[in-house]
DNA sequence: CTAAATGCAAACATTTTGCACGTCG
DNA sequence: CGACGTGCAAAATGTTTGCATTTAG
């Protein structure tokens, strides 16, 4: 078919599912990343069990189609792969999330093969803050 | 008392008993973050309770002694506070968390002050891939 | 039609809490 | 002695699993 978002499971040899279609479809319409929980929260009464949204993301994941990201709060969420990669800034006060997209890393990475002998492969910067609404209110 | 640990607790008004000097010895005898039930595991039987060490890494990161650490297994880890801002170089393989002195981060704050608003007041870097140990061992 | 996915409930794992007793200062 | 801390067990949370039933292909 031409639905993009059963394509996308189709691609991955996943079937198209109701729950899996769900899940998809807040993921995307979200542009923060989400718990298992917020998923679930965010679908009608009967679209999907929050056993159903565990295993979806989890297959998902396996598959590369959502990034698992872990904030400070120690809660597993989840984001679509196909964004670019970017860095996150957590509003210490509203929680909110918003990508950033800059990333230049390469003088860290140095660092940490010549002086630790450690091949950088992957990583994650998380800033912490104020972000702009939030100083709008209370400056 | 010329005890370092036990002033270290009078020093943030808590009392120093068994179970919390236990708690922080562990944490000060370890190089890298411990979890609430590694603290345990190291502590020899009757030494503190898993409820204890829960409770007394909570008052230590009130106040500031330790500080929380979440990689991206979720799991909240604590080391000690008193050592200074650092990030980690996590391997994939044996899960060894080291130290990376190096931090110049300004030039992604100044791009999140401009161009998203935020201000950052605190971030956090992990790095991902192999250590030495394990490249030794397969390359 | 068959293999895979789902719902539901039970099992697990982890963290928090209530309360009687013990300990620090 | 009195307040604070602890152990123990129970409760609250978050996540995973087994299994009978439904559904995609």
């Amino acid at each position: 078919l031409s639905d993009p978002l059963r394509s996308l499971l189709v691609r991955h040899d996943l079937r198209a599912t109701r729950g899996r279609l769900n899940v998809l479809a807040v993921l995307q319409s979200t542009a923060r990343p989400l718990s298992a929980a917020e998923v679930h929260e965010r679908l009608a009464p009967e679209r999907a069990d929050l056993a159903t949204v565990y295993r979806s993301l989890e297959s998902f994941a396996d598959r590369s189609m959502v990034r698992p990201v872990v904030l400070r709060d120690g809660v597993r969420r989840f984001e679509l792969a196909e964004r670019k990669h970017h860095h996150h800034l957590i509003c210490d006060r509203c929680g909110s999330v918003q990508d950033l997209a800059a990333c230049n890393v390469s003088p860290f990475e140095s660092m940490a093969r010549d002086e630790h002998g450690f091949q950088v492969t992957d990583h994650a910067i998380e800033f912490f803050g104020i972000c702009q609404g939030c100083r709008a209110l209370s400056p």
